[in-house]
DNA sequence: AATGGTCCTTCCAGTCACTGGAAGGTCAAG
DNA sequence: CTTGACCTTCCAGTGACTGGAAGGACCATT
């Protein structure tokens, strides 16, 4: 049994993709226009199927709609290189490295602080005293709210 | 010596944070609207300055802008208690947690693909042969692409 | 044939936190 | 008096959707 000529709420439940992005991706030119009923219905075989899974799972892998784009080119090109799959796989690596790194950074300042914050109905606190610059109290590390913000600033 | 007087250039210089923004922060409503020099140039003081700062030491922690907002209610607030600072900070906490938690299970996956992968001229490619849902290899761990993606799904 | 409910269509607006750019006014120096 | 750096406002775009309104289509039942 082929699971020929689905509706967009078809096709949506089976790939995990809602529909409104389905149509939102077709507007982008991320996936080809869809054939139409006579009615104007948008239609779908396994092959688009496939497209939208593949897509759904690259996108869980955190790559950008644009990064999809090129992969789902590499995909649908027999004579695709395995080496440009990888670099396009390794540049999202390191993104997620970078952003992993600034989180890091970020979660450490902010465990001490919030380490140091007593939280009751007292107004002194060390997260506001950090925050407004004042100079930490001498304690150990000092945890200063220092993050160098992302790359292209441009 | 104070810094009375500043024109917009020269506070963003002093904070850290871009003239445009803060004429962005202005206009939602996060800092007050400056006042104003007869030909209608914005002119901040020592307290806008530190307003700043403090403004751009929170984004640094990656706090949102919403959060500041509160952040500095609290921080202008002198009876505030330290417990409200605290919890506005532990939220952001485990919201990073989360993030990073994504992170990590995408960086796992992806680093065991980009490990199968030998990427050279060929077009055989285990990264796209996950991404369409192709059986893995038999050669240890599967580290399918399976991330939950966040909160409400609508 | 009418009705109801669930689907589908398009289009517009909103999210978040800016950022770029155009068109024009102001200021200080030379 | 011109130059250039600064300032002003307003509009549009980013990324990746998501919500909602207004209206058409399909199917089952009454």
């Amino acid at each position: 049994m082929t699971t020929g000529g689905m509706n967009i709420g078809e096709v949506a439940k089976r790939s995990g993709v809602p529909a409104k992005t389905i149509r939102y991706y077709e507007s982008i030119g991320l996936i080809r226009p869809a054939e139409r009923s006579a009615a104007g219905y948008r239609i779908y075989g396994d092959r688009e199927l496939q497209t939208l899974r593949f897509i759904q799972r690259a996108r869980n892998l955190g790559f950008s709609v644009k990064q999809v784009g090129a992969l789902l080119a590499l995909w649908q090109d027999r004579a695709r290189a395995s080496g440009d799959v990888k670099a396009v796989a390794r540049r999202h690596l390191d993104e997620i490295d970078r952003r992993m790194a600034e989180l890091q950074s970020m979660r450490d300042t902010l465990e001490h602080l919030i380490g140091r914050c007593h939280g009751d109905h007292r107004p002194d606190c060390p997260i506001l005293a950090d925050l407004a610059g004042e100079p930490a109290q001498a304690d150990g590390g000092s945890g200063r709210a220092r993050v160098e913000r992302s790359g292209a600033d441009g």
